[in-house]
DNA sequence: GAGACCACCTGGAAT
DNA sequence: CATTCCAGGTGGTCT
């Protein structure tokens, strides 16, 4: 089954000119790989600077980002290999990135997977607060756009979707 | 006494969002620190890549900016700190930017000085000049602003003012 | 040469 | 209050 782990509302900065998406760090440290955040550290940890992440989409075409940590402004973020994904999945700000790992019943081949959602008018937002914070479906369990809403997903919180019985459900479809 | 160094005119950009000043090469190697210019640059030459230079206005604020060469751009500019110099000085285009060492009667407490002439209409001015080469003063040692115009400084040409026996002129004013 | 990438910087907002 | 975070920038390097 895949678990969904976070979501990322895109800035304008995130899919314009500075080729970087900014990963909140909560998530950061929380599900993507562990990078040096700490001037001093060099030890035995094995924890090193930047690190290659790969992801898959839908149709399981891989995506690779470099990820690393920027020292000066303290923040989390993918560097080469965004600008390409903005521009093939033709990402807008205000579309939502979504960030699942997949967990295929024990076997040892997990992996990440990335999908979009493309701003629609038609979902209601949380007023007031901003694009990162104001994430949050009405539907329930409809498929909307790209046949790929999860249900309830709300603020900005990593939900694992509920599991079903003989089978496992990948973006929305139930597989047996 | 204080000795005129040199006069920069505001542009647009040195007041707006790009939170530098550039100093004119002519004026930048003549009265500034040496910095790195050149890209093979490793010797023992003590020339460092960029410093941070120290000033103070007429109330004896100190104000740093870091002095730096930009490469791109083949330009000598202030960086940091030159952004809240602009706003606490509520810096305008066309304002003019006056920098003077103070040399104490052979002590060794020299420093470098800056103040502020703000731009009035009443100020002539040579047409057809961009600012930075146009700014001269039109009045006889006349204090026309902030008490603060040194008299018959001409086309940002750097001129010391008159030495007064029995003290000496701080920002117009004679200390004795 | 233009664009992508890299390691920095900054101000405002949130905490 | 001070600190952290991060959206929006920078110049420089490489391809």
């Amino acid at each position: 089954m895949e678990i969904s782990l976070f979501l990322i509302g895109l800035t304008p900065s995130d899919v314009g000119k500075l080729n970087r998406l900014v990963i909140p760090k909560k998530h950061a440290v929380k599900y993507l790989p562990l990078i040096n955040e700490d001037q001093n550290e060099r030890e035995e940890g094995e924890i090193v600077e930047d690190v290659e992440v790969v992801f898959y989409d839908r149709t399981m075409r891989q995506w690779k980002f470099r990820y690393c940590y920027w020292r000066s402004s303290q923040s989390f973020v993918f560097t080469s290999g965004w600008k390409r994904f903005v521009k093939e999945k033709n990402l807008k700000e205000r579309d939502v990135i979504v960030f699942y790992t997949c967990d295929l019943e024990g076997q040892s081949n997990n992996f990440l997977m990335i999908d979009v959602h493309y701003y629609s008018e038609d979902d209601s937002v949380v007023t007031g607060k901003k694009v990162n914070e104001s994430v949050h479906y009405s539907s329930e369990g409809q498929v909307k756009t790209q046949n790929f809403v999860n249900s309830k997903l709300k603020q900005d919180e990593a939900k694992p979707v509920e599991e079903n019985k003989g089978g496992f459900m990948l973006f929305g479809v139930k597989i047996q």
